[in-house]
DNA sequence: CTGAGGTGATACACTATTGTCTCACTTGAT
DNA sequence: ATCAAGTGAGACAATAGTGTATCACCTCAG
């Protein structure tokens, strides 16, 4: 019954909780999220000493996740925009774990690489001729952030299907919405 | 020295600085929104009574700010996207008002009519030709709320001049970043 | 069956924040 | 000069949230 720690199930049954009620309020009570994860306050602090700590461990718990997810989802061989649109189908799902990094964690040095990685990466698109080179670098990271966090809103609220949300993304990014 | 309340300068020299505080950081205190005010927090609680009355102020204040604002850079008769561009002109240098209202505000009537306006317009813009017919409505409102917070963070932020930034909004929205 | 480990409930001390009140001070109008 | 209005500073009580500890209970491996 013991992982790779010694919590099984409780621990990440109270990240996942805290992720959604932190996502809702970010001031959420330790109280609120063990209410949504089922779970008593005291077992809260047992896993998590402190509000700190458990932060801490969402925030680990997002970037492995995101990561994990756009590494298993990148196809280095494909085309441009077929690799922006596997990224985007890998990301979404995870869209609240990728808002919360973003959120919580100004001043944190991994997801400071995080962006670094992001403004390379659209540096190289712009040099290959996939995006336009007179945008600004840092706009256009800026666009696929908030297109991910704003898909995964659209998906959750019913307004649009998952499916459909990764093109959507490719589409709005690359050749916007017009006629 | 009496506007139309019993509160000349005080009290809009709160909500600026609320608003910047707690664009920052969400559940900040009323000691620190009033440091930041440069006045007392007895002088804050005077003007407004409790915390839920000072964000309902603020929330006021910036429902009426940005609708006078894009009220008066509406010009029906320009073409579309000349339209959108005056649109984002005024509305971007208060993306920190608008964004407050999209994240304290929900449920709340005035901000549900704001959202069915938007989606009204963009619905007049799809039936006129101006944006693609095939693209749910609220996607179409959901970037352009986002533009508007994305642009005031970029320029905020210094990488972008103020200048440019309805441009690139438009241009994002219609045509995309694509070459 | 039995015991170890984990849990929920509860009580507790401690801290941070809120909201009220008072008093001395400044400022601007008369 | 004087007075009224508004302010900053500080004391204060009340409240909410945090983190710790204890105890009875469950459950699962042995």
């Amino acid at each position: 019954m013991n992982d790779n720690a010694l919590r099984p199930t409780t621990r990440n049954a109270i990240i996942d909780a805290a992720i959604i009620v932190l996502a809702g309020n970010a001031s959420a009570t330790m109280s609120e999220i063990a209410l949504k994860a089922g779970v008593g306050r005291a077992t809260l602090h047992r896993q998590f000493r402190s509000r700190d700590d458990l932060i801490r461990a969402i925030k680990d718990q997002c970037i492995r996740e995101t990561d994990e997810a756009s590494a298993a989802a990148d196809h280095p061989n494909a085309p441009a925009f077929e690799r922006l649109r596997a990224m985007f189908a890998a990301i979404i799902p995870l869209g609240d774990r990728y808002h919360f990094l973003t959120f919580e964690g100004a001043s944190d040095d991994a997801i400071t690489n995080r962006y670094q990685r992001e403004l390379d990466w659209v540096e190289t698109l712009k040099n290959d001729g996939e995006l336009a080179a007179d945008v600004p670098t840092s706009w256009v990271v800026a666009q696929i952030d908030q297109l991910v966090w704003t898909a995964w809103c659209e998906v959750a609220a019913g307004r649009v299907a998952l499916a459909d949300a990764p093109a959507l993304a490719v589409r709005t990014l690359t050749k916007g919405l017009g006629v």
